[in-house]
DNA sequence: GCCATGGCTAGTA
DNA sequence: GCCATGGCTAGTA
């Protein structure tokens, strides 16, 4: 009952599931989006734990660099970069080009009424 | 202690 | 490349 990181999770997922095919997005990025800047490694975790059908893939460090390891479960850093190479990202050496395929999402934190 | 981070430094040209 | 952070999980049922 006190989960409330279980909410977090679930708002991870929430944007990781917006990624539309051939974009990225950094951990930090998404901490962001959820307003804990300080959080980008939970949402490592967080993604370490991803429900099947996520995709995981599509989020790599602040750089563009693969940070996946062998003892992913979903795969290793040749697994996800595999998979995004299947979806046309490019890669300049070891990092994603982000310039091509970051993900740019707003935060839209107002509800409705957008009247100017 | 461990880590699927991020930001900054140093050394070179 | 290295160090400071932050939260807690290390996937071996």
């Amino acid at each position: 009952m006190k989960s409330n990181s279980n909410s977090f999770f679930k708002q991870v997922y929430f944007i990781v599931r917006k990624i539309p095919p051939g974009q990225v997005l950094t951990y930090g990025q998404i901490a962001t989006l959820l307003d804990v800047p300080h959080m980008a490694r939970q949402v490592g975790w967080a993604m370490h734990g991803c429900p099947p059908g996520l995709a995981w893939y599509r989020v790599v460090g602040a750089k563009g660099r693969i940070l996946t390891n062998s003892s992913c479960p979903a795969g290793g850093s040749q697994r996800q970069r595999q998979l995004l190479e299947q979806e046309a990202v490019s890669f300049l050496g070891q990092y994603v080009d982000l310039k091509r395929h970051q993900f740019i999402l707003s935060k839209k934190s107002s509800r409705g009424s957008c009247r100017s």
